[in-house]
DNA sequence: TCTGAAATAAGGTTCCC
DNA sequence: GGGAACCTTATTTCAGA
């Protein structure tokens, strides 16, 4: 079990991570609590910095912007310049939404939104191949989403045996 | 432009996805409007479909689950019985916050998310390749995240000559 | 038909027990 | 941790352009 929450502490976040529109009443009925203490603790993960922010989540289906892929890049000679360049590049496409660098084969896997293939052609032409830094692209169009989530596994948190500083280690 | 949103809801749509916490007091003022025309105008986004929901995003490090990798995994024999299946025994792994199918030689992106290298080795050894309809998996573990948002480039919605129906098309 | 101002209702926040 | 007062904000209604 975590030193920083317990499981009133998992429950409230378990809520709030789907609902952030939830009330504080809604919330103190739900995990069997009034409202003062219930307030009080999404008070105190919020100072934590275990709450980030509230956002809201938009439809891209909606908006048009239902076609998604997953590419990776491979950059010609991962340098230092060469990575800190092309990161410097990334600020100007706005349709990577995530951009991450990984270990193996690639230097970065990115998840690209658009419009359409037609839009994405044009991403990978006119940004992430106009230049000479990358030498290989993959691209994963995503064809159906199973799970997707921006919800944190908490029940992993609460688990036993985590490899905390237990004094007197007792068994792995 | 699209016919759905215009400049002003898109000016709207950029600020309550970064922060759902702010008044509509705030955000009329700094899209130049008073709070009444404002909240109309977020209230038929919600009707539309457009906003989904407001959620509380979480500091994973924080929370001891630091240890992201991308997942592809190739199934044995991708037939509509074993997709349905390897589905199915997700449900089961927490640590899985998005599953996706993917075009091209691998059957599934995944992104898993886990306390450290070694549960991220239990998560491998007890779940995803606990059974036989996994063939294949490579693992990208996250080093660095470059960008990481929930937000939707909106930007990309107002562009012009969207594949729209345009009853007398203009060029492309 | 759409905007803005004011009234109302609901919720967040604080204080005290 | 719980209860109640207080104060901010969401939401509705209404008048005006």
């Amino acid at each position: 079990m975590s030193d920083l929450i317990d499981e009133l502490d998992a429950r409230i976040l378990n809520l709030i991570q789907e609902d952030a529109s939830l009330s504080v009443a809604d919330l103190a009925e739900r995990v069997g609590l009034s409202p003062s203490p219930c307030w009080r603790r999404i008070k105190r993960l919020e100072d934590l910095g275990v709450i980030l922010k509230r956002v809201t989540v938009l439809d891209p289906d909606r908006l048009g912007l239902g076609f998604e892929v997953y590419v990776s890049v491979k950059l010609s000679l991962p340098s230092r310049a060469n990575l800190e360049a092309f990161e410097a590049r990334l600020e100007n496409w706005p349709e990577v939404v995530s951009c991450q660098t990984v270990t193996g084969h690639e230097d970065y896997m990115l998840r690209v939104m658009t419009r359409d293939m037609h839009a994405y052609d044009d991403f990978l032409r006119d940004k992430l191949l106009a230049s000479d830094l990358v030498s290989g692209v993959e691209s994963r169009i995503i064809m159906r989403s199973v799970r997707q989530t921006t919800a944190v596994p908490i029940s992993l948190v609460l688990d036993k045996d985590a490899p905390k500083e237990t004094k007197a280690a007792g068994g792995k």
